[in-house]
DNA sequence: ATGAACTACTAAAACGTTTTCGTGTTGACA
DNA sequence: TGTCAACACGAAAACGTTTTAGTAGTTCAT
């Protein structure tokens, strides 16, 4: 087992100083040329790499941004995550994962377990619990602590920082419309609880859609998914809730769904009580993921672009990072364009 | 904006000096009551944080896993990402992350990045470019630095280390069997090229199955897809090799797919066929995601159990590490056990 | 010959901890 | 009164870097 080498023993080895060494290595021209030659020889024969840790401590930066996620196993997440490691490692930085799991504690934790000098700053969208709670104090803590946040998707607006999301509104209405366009007369929608940002705007998208069309919005029609947070049957309440949905408004004949999983599901369940699709009713969902593509049929969703939210997310970060403190510009918003993807759920 | 206190600034405030604030907090016996009081009351109040990097310096042990994966868009690896996770945040571990996008250079990258002392070890699961090319001098390299490292699902036999697999070739044996039993005549095997370790041991335990039932194997109904690393179509390429595949074994009324993309496309191209699932062809997957529960119809698989493959490997990891060369006990490797679970695609 | 200006290097501090080894002040005891 | 523990604290080293501020030794012009 070779055990790294260190300044300090190559500057025994070869008989000088470390900071000898160390300019050598960083090509000072304060070093002459054969002892610059000798070190960096030395060097690559033992394969010295400079030790990562001391230069965090050093510089006071650790080029790790820290990522914190509600949920991993969600296909919108992993995407907007590939997005943001492809910017930050062409930047030179690394990407250190934290899950909440939806809940407000284990946000907490892992936000004070990289905040000690692990991380140079965060990249985060909120979770549920923590938006029901609307307790956010750990989110500004972080902040006046010199710590920069960039949050995505799930954003809080009463908090001051970098963020990047979807004009779910206009998104929402887009979407809304095309169904309408298609000839449906009584759409629905399955949404989150109203604490969600997305859930939230995309409910208004969806009403101000029918009001642009005249259309008088039916409250029945509004479904708000009420998820336990993590409940172990939580798929199968949330198929009974939809159930009764569907059997409450039995004249339905377009659904907006605001994730793929409650869309795909109430596909699902119309299947089962014998309609078909897209001639009986249609349906479009929201984040365009594997399962939407995948789906029978292949469902019609509007794209969120979730790599490149997390390129735009890292971008922010780093750009603020590496700005520092000289010009201490204003927060931004950036809003990510959305497309709908026509597939085979839709007229 | 509230600058993070330190020991030293502590130690002036209070007038004491920086080793006294340093044991006050953690409790030694050495400094009297009153002082001890007067620190904490103090620490508390400005809400003090040791600095991670320094304890990691100091310590020279980052408690930070390193994990990397060829893709993280993909249900199996972001399901033991979470129970690494899990395991890893109990012990008071971080989990930093790497893709390598099933590219050699970009796992040499990655493991390069982290190895300068970033992290303490690494969960791996090798890329495909990396595994045809036969070079891991790399990965050799990183153990004998003296930094561990555990493999799952893809793994390497040449290279000893702890490793977390699954039982490819009984659990293949099972499917197929499972297949047989329901009344197969004529099953064939979509797999990956033999370089890649689970796609070989799974074909063999297919041929296992077929063997151990007297049933001559057809080398026309094994087909090993051939994936470009990373062509921009994909998924087109796979769908043209399974439509010919098709073409050349229309008596196939079983299908052993080794990942769940596989299974699915082929289910949608047999569909467009006029072939009726399960009447007609059945379907086993291997891999249980989303993707399997959701399809149409929802698709009979083996489960890996990865949360538990992620946990079991954060646990050899973080033992091997916690175990530092006291006893350097050999290597071990866990088989975690696989489940069939059955749904519509199998009668 | 004197000093200035280079050249090529070294010493030491600093980043924030923990820990080992002192050290000065008490109080008790002979 | 002198000696010795016990007590409560401080100084300094160490982890591996980078960087600032020297410092010898040489060269060159005056």
């Amino acid at each position: 087992m070779k055990q790294k080498p260190t300044l300090k023993v190559i500057a025994k080895e070869l008989d000088v100083s470390v900071s000898t060494v160390s300019k050598a290595l960083r090509d000072s021209k304060e070093i002459g040329e054969k002892t610059k030659e000798r070190v960096k020889a030395f060097a690559r024969l033992y394969n010295y790499r400079p030790n990562n840790i001391a230069l965090s401590l050093k510089n006071k930066k650790t080029k790790t941004l820290g990522v914190i996620i509600p949920e991993i196993v969600h296909h919108f997440f992993t995407t907007v995550i590939s997005g943001i490691e492809k910017f930050a490692n062409e930047q030179g930085y690394n990407v250190i994962v934290g899950l909440s799991n939806e809940s407000f504690d284990k946000e907490v934790i892992n936000l004070d377990m990289l905040a000690n000098g692990s991380i140079d700053g965060f990249i985060l969208s909120v979770a549920k619990e923590t938006l029901a709670k609307e307790d956010f104090h750990h989110i500004a803590e972080t902040i006046d602590q010199g710590i920069p946040i960039v949050m995505f998707d799930r954003v809080i607006d009463e908090i001051p920082c970098d963020k990047v999301i979807v004009d779910d509104v206009a998104t929402s209405k887009k979407a809304v419309q095309q169904l309408i366009n298609s000839g449906c007369k009584k759409i629905g929608i399955i949404s989150t609880m109203d604490y969600v940002s997305v859930g939230k705007l995309r409910t208004r998208g969806y009403m101000e859609a029918l009001n642009h069309n005249d259309i008088s919005v039916d409250f029945n029609a509004i479904l708000k998914i009420d998820d336990e947070f993590h409940a172990a049957n939580e798929h199968e309440a949330l198929e009974k809730q939809i159930q009764t949905y569907f059997k409450t408004n039995p004249d339905l004949d377009g659904v907006f769904a605001v994730n793929e999983i409650y869309a795909i599901t109430a596909m699902k369940i119309a299947r089962k009580m014998g309609k078909s699709i897209p001639e009986d009713i249609q349906f479009i969902g929201f984040t365009d993921g594997v399962l939407s593509q995948h789906a029978y049929p292949p469902l019609t969703t509007v794209s969120q672009h979730g790599f490149e939210m997390g390129e735009e997310a890292a971008r922010l970060l780093i750009e603020r990072l590496e700005k520092q403190d000289e010009e201490t510009e204003s927060y931004q918003t950036v809003v990510v364009n959305t497309a709908i993807v026509e597939r085979d759920t839709t007229k």
